[in-house]
DNA sequence: TGTGAAAGTAGCTACGG
DNA sequence: CCGTAGCTACTTTCACA
């Protein structure tokens, strides 16, 4: 409905198979869903034309890129009007070292996903970047031991 | 040297293409760092064989699935051994809600980013799942009302 | 919608330079 | 690393049911 297009349970299939591997050939994902290459093509086209499949992304091992350390940061900011928070946003995507940005309720205000080499350069970023802001209130740091991913988005849907 | 290749500044730029666009052709890639086609399917098999490429995994919009809603639960843990720890991580990617669990240092110990489909779901989810743990000893859970991301990692090369 | 066949491309492997 | 060649397989389209 949000995009004129409801989505049956073939359709679900689909975009679950391709969350989990996005290099799947028609032919597979055809097999695996019970309809012919040409149908599963035709509606993997409907759900990029509707926006639905919004693309697809190699992953990547940190460790092969240098990444030795990925951190949170909790940030609190001081003014929450719209401008400040979006420029806030907009300016730590566009680091480099950023993974994610979440604006979001509770304790902090900001949380960023961060990508370091080491310990040096996590206290540089916060310090450089963060820190030194004026918006900002307070960061705390925390740092990830271990991190798991699940690539399927859940689905829940409108009707039976 | 983690797993026995180093990476050129070519190989930089071909990951950081496939991290911004899995379904790149080869001759496209070949095109934009300037390589024959038939040196860039070297390199990407090499990359993968080494395990520095890992896969790929397709992006959709969450609305279309009926998400709702999105949200992190910052929760306190009372036991830190390890079999808890691991246990608790497994237990919450195992849920089709759970997008990602981090283990952490600072104020709390594990952090799960799920998405639901609106409060009511949240609400269940947390207390079902979560808060009825006896490892659990708070749980904080912080809305998210905007999300940004960057899907190219960071590269700190070893060498100039 | 879903299907099957036809036409166009891309992926993959191997070899010579 | 480049280019070619050759094979395979996939993608894409379309007319038809």
């Amino acid at each position: 409905m949000s995009l004129g297009t409801a989505l049956d349970r073939t359709d679900d299939a689909i975009l679950r198979l391709l969350q989990k591997d996005a290099r799947l050939s028609v032919k597979e994902i055809a097999a695996a869903v019970g309809l012919a290459p040409s149908s599963v093509h035709g509606r993997i086209r409907q759900l990029r034309e509707a926006g639905v499949l919004r693309g697809a992304h190699a992953e990547v091992d940190p460790r092969a890129l240098g990444i030795g350390l990925e951190a949170l940061l909790m940030i609190g900011l001081s003014k929450h009007e719209r401008d400040t928070v979006d420029r806030f946003l907009d300016d730590a995507v566009a680091l480099p070292e950023v993974r994610a940005a979440f604006l979001v309720t509770g304790r902090y205000d900001v949380i960023v996903h961060v990508a370091v080499r080491d310990t040096q350069q996590l206290k540089d970023l916060a310090l450089d970047h963060f820190t030194s802001r004026p918006a900002v209130t307070r960061i705390e740091t925390s740092i990830i031991f271990e991190a798991r991913r699940r690539h399927a988005l859940p689905v829940y849907r409108a009707a039976g």
